[in-house]
DNA sequence: CAGAAAGTTTACAGCGCTGTACATTGGCCC
DNA sequence: GGGCCAATGTACAGCGCTGTAAACTTTCTG
């Protein structure tokens, strides 16, 4: 326990409470002479700041919240990684909230900022809408990633949806696939980020000149591996016939390529796969995966300058930035050869 | 920015401190009346109580650490996501710590408490022996995850290594398979985990009355599913033949089924594979993995109990405690028809 | 109905730190 | 030598909450 006291310290070196907390914080104007002795009494008596206490006469807690969805899915379990290393590099602690999903928990994540526990918020919302966003959330310092809710007055970061789609979707069309399918659509839960990527999926196709088949959008039951798998072999099955797959993540793809192997299809061969999120799952299959990657470094660093900046209290309307993708070629969908 | 405080509402309520405070925490002992007046005045207001404050009187943070290697690792991903919802239930909040098996890092994680920040800890060490362990922790609530160091001073909960280990092994036996390798040795970083699982592994052949071949047990270059997919390759493009694999981990067993497709060998057919861990993965692989699988709840259970009484005072020898495990059958290596 | 017991409420001293205001010292310049 | 400024150090009032001791009320008991 931290029984040493900034006063203990103090008596045994023979100077002020605060000559001892100036030396802790390195402080320029301390004689040398004192500073090691301070110094010295520091280490004699292993003195540890109590942070708690340097944070109520602060007002500053030097921690961040991290709000997602779920910590054990891959892309939120990298992105959480980033995250919490850029924030390390600029000195600060995250403390990373699981909202699975759920709107009590999702309406709670803001709180926390009220009871003074973290300095502001990072948070990926997945049910609320802006609108409540906007309402809830109105001095504190906040974040949003993902693309569930964008109210104009928040401060957001995510990629551009729309064109990553299109351009895995031209992908599957430069490699001479015309029949594309989309996976997928969870049945009665269609998200903004499912929707968004349809639409660049949609507008590559339109593009090429290729007629939609709304047969060719795949729905599934739920968001594992398994429904997708399922829902690629009923497709199958019921005489359904295409020759690329686009999967809303990689946990999908996943499920696609289960689905195409049990059907008896080859990967790449018959049908070319691109999965989303670039985690590393995408290495770990049979075929490797190809993905669309997002700058998660980079998503990391532009979040948390616009949360700093906020920190420090930046006002004004909303920033929207938009972070780099790419994709990521494996085997699935190959790179074409030049 | 919770900037309402216990004096505000005392004041609107026209009562002491300290009955809006026995409010808030629903002291029994406050009548009726009054506490309608003081609920009506909270709400008003839209009073929070401002945790630092109330650590810092309390001495409680109400917050324990988990020090993981890496958050992005699927098995301590579900770990953390175990732990955190196990915490949840008790009413505390978990801070994830990552270590990336830093010696620096692992020795920082025990500074936490020292600095008041969480009231325990849960830690996975990697690179720090028991001897270190014993001398760093002192006072602080801990209890040790793995079996990387095992103080004997120190609460400790893992899973029967060399057991689980056995009973995979003799799964493969029992399934026919008599030359059975392991994967892997990392090349020059040899850990307790990995030793352990091989003893399990030597002890179940010896037992079968099968002569242990040392060139079964694959070494590889690193912790990655590629040097796994590499090593298993090259020991067959050199000549080495066998049909089961134990591998120390899931990732690892990924890097297996890749180098066996790649190789031309059929899994189970020709080699059956057993991962470690039982996590996601195992269900989202072609074909799928039989894993070992921790109670990982359980695991999260007995954890946080034996924290839960360090922090309450409880004094003592290091407690010991193994939590059980099974082994999930699936694709690649299956249950036995009986 | 006195006295004890239980219920109810308050005042206030910390928890360990930092920010502010202020005191002291020494160096430097004319 | 006086005056001024920068450097150095100190005292102390909070930050917002809770625990303790004590005051005051009401209820119970014989």
């Amino acid at each position: 326990m931290g029984r040493v006291r900034l006063i203990d310290v103090a008596e045994l070196a023979g100077v002020s409470m605060k000559t001892v907390s100036n030396v802790v914080h390195d402080y320029p104007h301390v004689a040398p002479a004192l500073r090691t002795r301070v110094q010295a009494a520091i280490d004699d008596l292993g003195y540890r700041p109590n942070l708690t206490a340097r944070r109520l006469a602060t007002g500053r807690t030097g921690m961040i919240a991290l709000a997602i969805p779920e910590i054990d899915h891959p892309y939120f379990s990298e992105l959480s990684r980033r995250i919490a290393e850029e924030a390390t590099r600029r000195g600060y602690r995250v403390l990373i909230e699981q909202t699975l999903s759920d709107t009590v928990a999702e309406h709670a994540v803001l709180k926390d900022r009220e009871a003074g526990l973290v300095d502001g918020v990072i948070f990926h919302p997945v049910r609320m809408d802006a609108i409540e966003l906007a309402t809830v959330h109105k001095d504190t310092p906040l974040v949003l990633l993902g693309e569930a809710a964008i109210p104009s007055t928040t401060d957001h970061v995510m990629i551009d949806n729309v064109a990553a789609a299109k351009e895995a979707a031209q992908h599957l069309l430069a490699l001479g696939r015309r029949r594309i399918a989309f996976l997928g659509v969870v049945d009665g839960d269609i998200t903004v980020s499912t929707n968004r990527r349809l639409v660049g999926y949609q507008q590559a196709l339109v593009e090429a000149g290729i007629e939609l088949d709304p047969d060719l959008v795949l729905t599934v039951r739920d968001f594992s591996p398994e429904s997708c798998a399922d829902a690629t072999r009923a497709a199958l099955a019921r005489g359904l016939r295409f020759d690329g797959v686009l999967c809303r993540d990689d946990k999908f793809a996943l499920g696609a390529l289960q689905g195409l192997h049990r059907s008896g299809l080859a990967v790449p061969e018959d049908v070319a796969v691109i999965g989303w999120d670039d985690t590393a799952l995408a290495s770990y299959t049979l075929p490797t995966l190809t993905s669309i990657a997002p700058d998660k470094p980079r998503l990391a660093k532009v979040t948390l300058d616009l949360l700093e900046e906020r920190m420090n209290g930046h006002q004004g309307v909303g920033r929207h930035r938009l972070v780099p993708h790419s994709l990521t070629f494996r085997e699935s969908a190959p790179e074409l050869p030049r």
